[in-house]
DNA sequence: CCACAGGACGGCT
DNA sequence: AGCCGTCCTGTG
């Protein structure tokens, strides 16, 4: 068991960061810590104030990957003091989602949780992605507890459809069969798509994958390989967006093209993590 | 029992 | 290029 604190550390509220939307193998403990299977090993995040305590076990430098995940080498006090002076919209969402940080996930695991996204909630998603875990990843254990690392490209290829559906995927089955082969086989090379640069030859390859459309495809460049610059739209950004700067009577109506315009006017080359805090901001707000 | 919520895809115009 | 029906499961 490895052990890692770090003081005096601000942009950091493990509600902001792991109730977000942009993870779902961490969960609250009653002590109030959270307990997260990353895809080298087990991790427990302790927060008192600005001082953060991890522990566990993992493959690999402790330190660097917890920094690497958590993105503790990013200043964010930059991105909210740029943000903050784009209107007052954006100044009360990042008093409220103040402690969001951007973490930075695998890849491959990434981009099967958001093909699980699709037309899906949360609970549902979270269910579905340990259903997989335990079926075909590693067991590990951590605190005398049994865990289950997300299956690798190759454990998840050996699922079939059939068994896929089982696991509550209902539609979204045959999307992830095809995705493992394409992935597996390297239609789609996900090391070659790393060393990429240009945002939209990535969404390129990420939009080859069945299952991958606009949303997951920038949901997939922002959590796992993060790319600032992209925007996801859903429902409730689309919402957030209409509501604060389009005000179109039937919102269903409003394009994604013009969404995206306005997104990239007003937040530029931030407008990924512009859109974390409008879009944590209004979804606590409308619960 | 029904209505609703949530993106990708394929067939249509 | 844009529109719309369909896909599955959980919740109220």
């Amino acid at each position: 068991m490895e052990k890692l604190e770090i003081k005096n550390q601000d942009s950091f509220k493990l509600k902001d960061i792991f109730e977000c939307g942009q993870c779902f193998r961490w969960e609250k403990k009653p002590d109030g810590s959270y307990i997260g299977i990353i895809n080298k090993g087990v991790l427990r995040v302790k927060q008192d104030g600005q001082t953060i305590t991890f522990e566990g076990n993992v493959e690999g430098n402790f330190k660097e990957i917890v920094y690497d995940y958590f993105d503790l080498n990013t200043d964010y006090k930059k991105y909210k003091e740029k943000l903050s002076r784009v209107d007052k919209y954006m100044k009360e969402s990042i008093i409220y989602g103040d402690g969001i940080r951007i973490l930075k996930q695998d890849l491959w695991e990434t981009i099967i949780s958001f093909i699980i996204s699709a037309n899906n909630n949360i609970p549902r998603i979270k269910k579905i992605i340990n259903a997989i875990s335990e079926k075909y990843g590693k067991e590990v254990e951590f605190e005398g507890e049994k865990y289950y690392l997300f299956p690798t490209i190759d454990e998840l290829s050996k699922a079939t459809v059939e068994e896929l559906r089982s696991l509550g995927t209902g539609f979204r089955d045959i999307r992830i069969f095809n995705t493992a082969k394409m992935i597996k086989e390297k239609q789609v090379d996900l090391d070659y798509i790393k060393t990429l640069d240009d945002s939209e030859k990535i969404e390129e390859e990420l939009l080859k994958l069945d299952g991958v459309g606009p949303k997951v495809a920038d949901c997939i460049m922002l959590f796992a390989l993060k790319r600032e610059d992209v925007f996801p739209i859903d429902v409730w950004v689309r919402r957030v967006m209409n509501d604060l700067y389009i005000h179109n009577e039937i919102e269903e109506k409003v394009s994604k093209k013009e969404i995206n315009k306005i997104a990239k006017e007003k937040f530029g080359n931030l407008s990924a993590i512009a859109q974390q805090y409008l879009f944590y901001w209004k979804r606590e707000e409308g619960k």
